[in-house]
DNA sequence: GCGCTATACTTAACGATGTTCATTAAGTGA
DNA sequence: TCACTTAATGAACATCGTTAAGTATAGCGC
């Protein structure tokens, strides 16, 4: 009686197929320029049967979106994690305990890092307007957008708690940061032809404006 | 013999009806979702005829973008003037020179403003993917957009030589600046409906926090 | 005033697009 | 075997940017 089992397996394989056609599209050719009927032909099935498996093209784009956001997350949770990993203090007479500045510092190396890997995806999740999309679908917006705040807050935070960082509103702090990461991570994205200098130095620059910016 | 310069007149009248037109449906909608087919309804004529002003809807757009930018650079000239305005130091004891600290916050400030202000142009000019016409006759925005740029660069560039900014490659800070200031005011753009604290004292948060990374 | 020509504009069409609908083909449970 | 569910499809719709061919007209030389 494994049929059923089986069926759905199957099903999710598919539907594992069309995200992986998708995405290897999506991040070659940007949203716009990809076409249901492209990911059909990737898949070697007919278009409207990625219609069985999402609502829609923004779905599905969507769906890749969530993935990359997690990714995002995890990637911030794993710095936090090593800020306190004592392993990382070993050998250099310190105990250990969490360092906000070494933690800003790479938490937004990770940040525009994952932008630059996923340009189309943070392209979605940031620079798209949906003023009047009242769709819950798109209301994900604001909490994974949210949970991945949370992390630099709670790093802010600690940062002027330890008398490191300026003494002000942690939100306000934190929210300026975002900017900041934000800001080098989007025209990097978006300007693509600009002459820009050694991204990686420049990324570097930045990094280090903001924390000479934010300590105290 | 006037006919002739009256028909340019009407020529170039319906240039700007095709321009007016195409802002705000460009500005209200968004690159991808204005059709030439839409811009012809508003100006009632044929869409064929907007490809005997413009080469293609690609053209149309960046024509746009021109005319946003000659905006933003118009108000950052202001602030280079007035930096070199000895009344700006009348009657406190100095003399009428550059102060590039001065110059940074007020040119940061403008420029975020002027995103607010025209949050639609600043959406044309650097939020929208530019189509990527293979095209070289396309290098405006290393024209217009560099243009603007350098008032920066020149304001960094002093800032260095005078000692006040960190000793580093101009261009490279000057594109770090930038990157703070477009992230405030494209996050400011885009996340309206983000649980921002105050605003006005987020602006004066990352201009005092780029400032500070940028000082010597 | 008459005919010609350059100009301004339109109509029709091509090859795409996202998406829907009705339909076929295949598999399952009784 | 039969009824039913499910997976997948092909044709079609409306729309897109853009091009080519065609038309109407305004202004010129005569």
């Amino acid at each position: 009686m494994g049929t059923k089992e089986r069926r759905e397996r199957e099903k999710e394989n598919l539907r594992q197929e069309i995200l992986d056609a998708a995405r290897q599209l999506f991040l070659r050719n940007g949203y716009e320029n990809v076409s249901m009927r492209q990911i059909a032909k990737k898949i070697e099935y007919s278009p409207t049967t990625i219609y069985l498996y999402f609502k829609n093209k923004s779905e599905l784009f969507h769906s890749l979106c969530e993935e990359a956001f997690a990714k995002l997350e995890k990637e911030l949770d794993g710095i936090v994690k090593l800020d306190g990993d004592p392993a990382r203090f070993a050998g250099k007479g310190m105990e250990a305990s969490t360092d906000p500045v070494w933690c800003l510092r790479k938490g937004a190396e990770a940040y525009i890092r994952f932008g630059l890997h996923y340009p189309h995806h943070y392209w979605l999740l940031f620079l798209t307007p949906h003023p009047e999309d009242k769709d819950p679908e798109f209301q994900f917006k604001g909490s994974a957008g949210e949970r991945s705040f949370r992390y630099l807050l709670e790093i802010i935070s600690q940062g002027i708690e330890q008398g490191k960082f300026l003494k002000s509103d942690p939100t306000m702090l934190a929210q300026a940061s975002w900017a900041v990461m934000h800001g080098i991570t989007s025209l990097l994205i978006t300007q693509m032809d600009f002459p820009w200098v050694d991204k990686e130095g420049l990324i570097q620059s930045v990094v280090e404006t903001l924390v000479r910016g934010v300590k105290a």
